[in-house]
DNA sequence: ACGAAGAATTGAATCGTTTTAATGAAGCGG
DNA sequence: CCGCTTCATTAAAACGATTCAATTCTTCGT
């Protein structure tokens, strides 16, 4: 049952050359009106599909643009890549989503596979440095624009939010309400959103007389990983717990939430406020409602994309730009000072 | 700087025929070492990268999977998608993720694209009926399981949960815990999963002597239209209010979940129970941790995947299964009888 | 009725990789 | 040192759509 009908098959039925049948999909309108009409019925009659491997050979780029994010499971990413496939499908291109779970082969299997695609251009929230590999990329013709990342490397264009300000804007707000005692859950540190963000709090912590900040690990940012990370704070004898959690995003904050309410006489926030990163739609309907830092995700993959256009048009020409979105502070009840 | 390098630039510097650099990256046993190390040095130092699409078109397959799902934005989606991917790449292909949004026409867009990519094979959660669209694309040659959807047309390949039952087990459980004006919120009726949930909970209903059912319609399965419909709940007199919600998925009964608590009188479970569908990560950690019906989302992934390559291989003699797992009742304390 | 201008159509070349039949070189037993 | 097999390598023919220069066919003004 795997016949496969080409160009050429069409054009023989039609009754005319495989040039007009081209023409008839790509530029109608140099066409007589009663040929378009003639092969367009062939190819009904044909069930004829376009070979897309054929069309972008000859093309010498595909219709299509990477996106490479550390985890689709994280609302976060699946709200930057909506924004992303917008503006993309204006542009009538698709996107190709490939998550790398923090694991940098993963990430470099995708980054090669986007380039034997010859991708439009890849859009990613790297690991770690910025790497050799991406650098090739980019010099071997694949613009790449990186994302939910800031940069020092002016010569990459990046969309991305303010990490060290959102760590900052958290610690802030939870020394405001009177905390001093902060403990901060995240991690790994080859993710550079978690050094940033830890950095941010750190700088509003020494800023304060009396303030303290401890890290408690995770090997991921996932609701698993948050809840081993609140179990384990569980185990400590009362007196040596902090008074106040910044967990790295809201995945580790509902996980480290699941956590303290296993344990009925520690509440959040009487005994310990939480406050989470990405305010991602399910913070506001967790157990008690999780404070958290917006960002605002489905513009940065829109953007994102609109400067990968830019860039793919201008060539090496082209300014590369630093856009950095701000942060902002939403206070729900986990970081409550009534309760 | 876009220079694009080609096998024949390998060859040529290698001083080898191009059919030989292909056998060095094919079958390197076939070639001798020293030949092996030569073009391998070439490779590296032109920074050659294989073009996908010249050799998709020689190979008339891509290494390449699609996916369509309703909503990637869904746990439940990108929990199947994962175990989808791990048994692809387990086969060395990688999955193409295409989200619809309810949509037909973004729908048929998708099964355009991945035909026209000639991918080995669609896996897909369609939309009303299974229509011309997909008989026509297995005609053509491009396996076809059909995923999370049970289908009377034994003709195609499916992995699925019993919505049925699924949907008999969620309001078999609010009957047996006292409650009789039911409500269903869900929508829209162009979702095959949400009018089989439905009719579960009207086939248990039906066996209850007091027991009623109303529909809430919505026009999504989304946080943001469970709480649109939570609010219309709301408007109506104390009186005339269901005592128990059965939602079409998690994210609907979180967002209802989110309307009913900005009244403070309101208690769910006391006045309201709830439950929803899929058992996200998510409902464990709501408000009011949710009562759910949990499917194994990773592994339906990973059987339709499964599935479809062996009817890749099979070809056209291959016997169609449709495979069917049991969904689960998860009580919490959304469904809770004391409080 | 002639030639020019324009419209429609054609056919061959092209994209870059894989594959296969053919060629050449080397090894070996007798 | 002659045939024979084995191994490495090559050259050319695919794959299927697109493009562009060349060709044929219309139409129309004079």
């Amino acid at each position: 049952m795997d016949v496969t009908v080409s160009v050429r098959d069409v054009a023989a039925l039609a009754q005319v050359s495989v040039g007009t049948v081209s023409n008839v999909m790509n530029r109608p309108e140099k066409v007589s009106p009663a040929t378009v009409a003639r092969v367009q019925s062939a190819i009904d009659q044909l069930g004829f599909v376009r070979n897309d491997a054929a069309r972008q050979l000859r093309a010498g780029r595909s219709r299509s643009l990477g996106l490479v994010v550390l985890d689709v499971a994280n609302p976060f990413f699946t709200d930057l890549a909506r924004g992303a496939e917008d503006r993309a499908a204006e542009a009538g291109l698709a996107v190709l989503l490939g998550n790398t779970d923090d694991n940098l082969a993963r990430e470099a299997a995708y980054l090669d596979l986007f380039e034997e695609q010859r991708v439009h251009g890849v859009l990613i929230s790297p690991l770690g440095d910025i790497g050799e590999r991406l650098t090739r990329l980019r010099a071997r013709g694949t613009p790449t624009v990186l994302v939910d990342r800031q940069t020092e490397d002016r010569s990459f264009s990046s969309v991305a939010v303010d990490d060290v300000a959102g760590g900052r804007l958290a610690a802030q707000h939870l020394l405001s309400i009177g905390r001093t005692r902060l403990a901060f859950v995240g991690g790994p540190s080859s993710i550079r959103q978690v050094v940033d963000r830890l950095q941010g709090a750190r700088n509003a912590v020494a800023e304060h007389p009396l303030a303290s900040i401890e890290v408690v690990d995770t090997d991921a940012l996932s609701v698993l990983a948050g809840r081993a990370a609140g179990e384990r704070l569980l185990e400590r004898p009362p007196g040596d717990r902090p008074d106040a959690i910044f967990a790295a995003n809201d995945l580790l904050a509902i996980g480290v939430l699941q956590a303290l309410n296993m344990r009925g006489d520690l509440h959040v926030p009487r005994e310990i406020a939480l406050i989470g990163y990405d305010d991602i739609a399910f913070a506001a309907a967790a157990v008690v409602p999780l404070s958290s830092i917006r960002q605002p995700s489905v513009l940065i993959g829109y953007t994102a994309v609109d400067l990968l256009l830019r860039e793919a048009e201008g060539g090496a020409e082209f300014a590369h730009e630093q856009i950095v979105f701000q942060p902002e502070l939403v206070i729900r009840e986990s970081t409550a000072t009534k309760f």
